[in-house]
DNA sequence: TCTTCAATTTAGAATAATTCCAATTACAAC
DNA sequence: GTTGTAATTGGAATTATTCTAAATTGAAGA
C-alpha cells in the first residue's frame, strides 16, 4: 500500500468514526491500517505485535477496544472457528472460510451473489438472518 | 424415550466405545442419554446440572471428558457460535444452525442432500472439506 | 490561548470456559 | 484375588477476553 492509498483509507476511517460520534485516534487508524496491509486473519495478540512496530506503547486492551470499534463500524469482521481465539478479517465482501487442519491457515472463499442467495434459501419461512457464518475445515 | 430404546442406545454406545478401546462407564452413558433425552443444545454446565439428577457426584471435568469422547466417537457434535460457551448437539443428520439474537435459542435447520452438495460446490478445486459449519443469526 | 470535559487509552485485576494434574477409584484380564 | 491401565475427581492452572479506575488526550467553548 502506498502513502496515498493509506491516507485515503485513513480519511475514510476518520469519516466513519465521526459519523458515529467517535474520535479518530492514532491507535484506531494504526490498527485499521495494520489489518489492511496484510490480508490474513490475525488474532488480537498478533495484531498487538504488528501494531507495536508503529506504536510501541499501545496496550492489548486498546487493541481489543479498537477492534471492537472497527467491527461496529463494519470496517472489519470477526472470524470465529471453534474455540480458537477470535480472528479479524479486513475482507468485507461476502465470503466463507476454509481452515486447513494441517497448517491452521484460514482462506477466504469468495461467494457470488448466487451462492449467497442459495445459502439464504436454506432458511425456512419466518427465519430472518442478519448474518451468516460458513466455515469449512479440511485439507488443501 | 422408553426403557427399551434407552437400553438399545446404551448398547450402541458401549459397542462404539469398545471398538475404540474405550471403557463403557456409567458416566459416559449417562451423559449420552441425557443429551438424547432432550434434543436441544445445552452447554457443559447445563449438562452437568441435568446429569447430576442421576449421578449427583459427577464432576464437571468428567462431563467435559465424556463429551469429548462422545464427539470423538461421532455420537454427538459440538456447536460453536461466536465466543459463547460450546454447545452439544445430538442431531447427527446434516444441518445448519440458526441462533435467535433475541432469545438465544438455537434451531436446527435440516439440510437436504442437494443443500449439502450446493454447499460443497463453493469449494475451489484442491480444497477438501472434512466438515463444515453453517450458522445463521437473526430473528424468528 | 486557556479551561473544561467527555472520550480514549492504559495497566493490571477480574472473569469465564476449558484444560491440566495428581491422587483415587474402578474394572477387565490374567 | 492381584495387577495394571483407564477413568473419574477436585482443585489448580491456563487462556482469551472484559472490566476498572486512573491518567491522557484533544476538541469545543470561554
Amino acid at each position: 500500500m502506498n502513502r496515498l492509498e493509506t491516507e485515503a483509507l485513513k480519511k475514510d476511517l476518520d469519516h466513519k468514526l465521526l459519523k458515529k460520534g467517535l474520535r479518530p485516534t492514532k491507535q484506531r487508524s494504526c490498527v485499521y491500517e495494520t489489518l489492511l496491509s496484510k490480508k490474513d486473519h490475525p488474532t488480537a495478540d498478533e495484531i498487538l505485535l504488528r501494531v507495536r512496530k508503529k506504536l510501541p506503547s499501545i496496550s492489548l486492551a486498546t487493541v481489543y477496544n479498537c477492534l471492537e470499534t472497527l467491527v461496529e463500524c463494519a470496517l472489519i469482521r470477526q472470524v470465529n472457528v471453534d474455540r480458537s481465539p477470535t480472528r479479524y478479517c479486513p475482507n468485507l465482501t461476502p465470503h466463507a472460510h476454509f481452515m486447513c487442519s494441517n497448517s491452521g491457515n484460514i482462506y477466504d472463499l469468495n461467494l457470488s451473489k448466487k451462492d449467497v442467495s442459495k445459502l439464504k434459501s436454506i432458511l425456512p419461512s419466518g427465519f430472518i438472518a442478519e448474518d451468516f457464518n460458513l466455515t469449512f475445515s479440511g485439507t488443501t
